[in-house]
DNA sequence: ACTTGCCTTAGAGTGCACTTTAAGGTGTTT
DNA sequence: AAACACCTTAAAGTGCACTCTAAGGCAAGT
């Protein structure tokens, strides 16, 4: 009834190669159904876990916390808190890091119109980029990060 | 006059280890100074150069690419335009990574709320996390990512 | 018959950015 | 005199997550 992929084909669905695929199998992250001849299928079922799998992997978690979080999983409700847990870390985590890299790309922006400035001479020659920051420090900043 | 750091003191304060300051000196990254005994130090100006570097990483630019920006810098003025071109690619680039994790973050604030539902009873046992995304995926939602 | 797609295990290779070691040295401080 | 902070070059090691090769073998399609 419900449609099945073998690796090459489900390998193009999710956007992981089969080496990949086998691979998280190793580690223990996916499980393969197989056939009579002992070749690997996945279900419709398998397309939503890998996808989310990448959700979390796009999210910065590493492979060794998958492992951990998938080992919780298959002992069931009793660790819904813990995994709950592991995934708002997951998310604080990332959070701050885009935060992190927002206060970067800030800077960036500014030496961006720096150059623009440079460029159509609305900022002097001798203005220096150090200089030019100032104006958008004036308080209130921290040192560093 | 302005003051000097070798480059254990300066190492702390802008915290990368001596041997990555050496690392990046190699790559042409960073210019020190040297003293009359051939030890190199370190000034105001490398310091906000430094963290100029660190802005740069911070937003995913590669060495590679920073070795780049540093050799167009040595070229002068008449680099301005490229330089300026290539830090607005790196600027889009992070931008792009950062509304692609935020997609990732929506999907695993909503897990993290249907665990919460489970824990708390308001989801029925019964119900799965792809049928509880549902109603966040009515219409509009591209298939992937 | 041959090609294609899949299977196995074990191990090597890749890319990036460090990080450390080895094995020698100089100069300053305690 | 010993400890400490620094210097050199060249090379090896680390961590992560793949990525690929080798070398064998099955089963279905053309």
């Amino acid at each position: 009834m419900t449609k099945q992929y073998r690796i090459g084909a489900f390998s193009k669905l999710v956007g992981l190669s089969a080496y990949t695929l086998r691979y998280y199998e190793d580690q223990g992250l996916i499980v393969a159904h197989r056939d009579a001849n002992d070749v690997r299928f996945y279900t419709e079922a398998d397309i939503r876990w890998v996808g989310f799998i990448l959700h979390l992997k796009g999210t910065g978690m590493r492979l060794n916390d998958l492992k951990r979080y998938v080992r919780l999983r298959a002992q069931g409700d009793a660790t819904i808190e813990e995994r709950r847990d592991m995934l708002q870390k997951v998310k604080d985590d990332a959070e701050a890091d885009i935060a992190e890299l927002q206060m970067h790309l800030q800077v960036l922006g500014h030496k961006i119109d720096w150059y623009d400035g440079k460029v159509d001479q609305t900022i002097a020659d001798t203005e220096s980029f150090h200089d030019y920051l100032q104006q958008f420090n004036e308080q209130g900043a921290d040192k560093d990060g």
